[in-house]
DNA sequence: GACATGTCTTTCATGATTGAAAAACATAGT
DNA sequence: ACTATGTTTTTCAATCATGAAAGACATGTC
């Protein structure tokens, strides 16, 4: 019997990730229809049912699972052609994936790490959309933990800092009014310890931690935040001492695979350089303000 | 930009490995047209030129060849789902590489390896045409010295001893007059043995190991031959003693990433079991022949 | 309970992709 | 020098895959 069509494999890939074959239409340029008619084809040719159909959408079966984790490492490659062949045309693409807050800093300090000038083009993705490195969904990435893959090169990039803050001048007003990320959010240390230490009740809760920045300095109450964040921030003062308990070591990492990509290279490069002109701030040594 | 269609990389693939149009439309099912338009819109969109084109057929260009490591990955992969597919349908094929005398026994031996009533399908390909196991082209393999890819596991199978051989009651005649493997398909040390130390002339050169023992059996001359292949010809007889300086382990090889594919280990295991019980034979400790 | 909104699925005309055949071309052998 | 055989490339008709729109259906909202 003849081979089934890689096509069909990129086709299942988008509809298993997206849920959908409206999704997957979208993101893939085709018609919920042709998409439909492939996965069918697919799930034919397998002979086996690779989705759950209902009317809210497509989820993988068991064996659809299955299929899924090979198919990634096939799109990891794949991802890895496409960006061989953007490098041939002097246009490529680097994807940095960080965190709320050094995505935030990356923002207001673009210039430092792709200019005008620049022969690429960055793609910036905050880690909710939790990529991989190991898929080569993301080329260069921000980790609070030593990454352990044998496959990954990393680089420590100093500590980071927590406190409390709050609004300047609203001295002890706001003394119990913890501002805090719901529950199902929570993905990092710092945004669990106003639920399981803060002493008083939790005024506000929000579904994204760039939230609390902006409710702080509206004076709805105090949050944790990095030091980094809160101390350049002038309108915003710490509400305590730094919380050392959820001090950690950052790390860089990157595919040891795209050793040779000169473009990620210099990402790599310029954010270590400037989360290093940062180091201060990010271990909350809290210098003088400008 | 839209990616480029996984399909076409297939394409590519098999063009570059039949290196031309018509064998790579033979293969897949498609015609030469077709496949030569693919290619051009590969190349087009990859923006870099992938083959030397010629009346006579496609070659790999530096670029090509650099695609064609990463694309072979990804068939790899999908090799792997292939055999999972044919798995689910009851009906999956192993694929078994040896040298031109171990595929001879296991000819001779088949029902020992598979039979009618076993519910999967055996390729054998001699290693000529020198098939991967990296790339998962093959999925058990026999080599003559021990694998140091990590990715693969293996087992030893006992010694092999090669003598020379002349046919039986031939006398003294054919002391001069060598058979051997012409030297651009030598790809073994005994192949190579007859050129480098055999006193006499060479008598007559063959491109393919099997004719060397229809030439002995036909008392056209002597050559060296693995001792279970010799010893087990009553029409035969040792011109010599073993020859010790070729003496080598061979090893049983399987990709570890199939370890839980049963029809697999079936074969490996039944494999096994027949290089054992011919241990003495390919030690070349000669038995008494019933 | 009606309704709005989001899904998946089906239908059918359109258009892109394909294959067969012919052409153009190089190579090897006589 | 010529022919035979292999290749790639072009041409054009026909098939096949595709998309738009309509239908069917569940879910959540008012």
């Amino acid at each position: 019997m003849k081979d089934m069509s890689w096509e069909s494999y990129r086709i299942f890939l988008e509809v298993a990730r997206q849920g959908g074959l409206t999704g997957a239409a979208q993101v893939s340029g085709l018609s919920p229809a042709t998409v439909g008619r492939r996965v069918l084809q697919l799930e034919e040719a397998m002979g086996r049912p690779l989705f759950l159909r209902s009317q809210t959408g497509y989820r993988l079966t068991g064996e659809g699972k299955a299929l899924f984790e090979q198919l990634q490492a096939m799109e990891a490659i794949a991802r890895g052609v496409e960006s061989w062949r953007q490098e041939g045309q002097g246009a490529s693409t680097v994807r940095l994936m960080a965190g709320t807050w050094v995505t935030w800093l990356v923002c207001e300090n673009m210039s430092a790490i792709c200019t005008e000038r620049d022969p690429f083009r960055l793609d910036l993705s905050v880690s909710e959309r939790r990529a991989t490195l190991a898929h080569r969904e993301v080329d260069v990435g921000i980790r609070a933990v030593e990454p352990v893959e044998p496959t990954l090169i990393s680089r420590p990039a100093g500590d980071v800092a927590y406190a409390a803050y709050r609004r300047k001048n609203s001295g002890e007003t706001l003394a119990g009014r913890w501002l805090a990320v719901s529950e199902d959010d929570v993905v990092s240390a710092y945004l669990r310890w106003p639920h399981e230490r803060a002493g008083g009740v939790i005024a506000v809760l929000v579904s994204r931690p760039r939230s609390l920045l902006d409710l702080v300095r509206a004076g709805a109450g105090q949050a944790v935040l990095p030091c980094f964040v809160g101390d350049l921030d002038p309108s915003l003062e710490r509400a305590g001492d730094e919380i050392r308990e959820l001090r950690h070591q950052q790390w860089i990492v990157a595919n040891s695979e795209d050793r040779h990509r000169r473009d990620i290279r210099t990402v790599s490069d310029r954010l270590f350089r400037l989360l290093k002109s940062h180091a201060d701030l990010f271990a909350g040594k809290r210098p003088s303000r400008t």
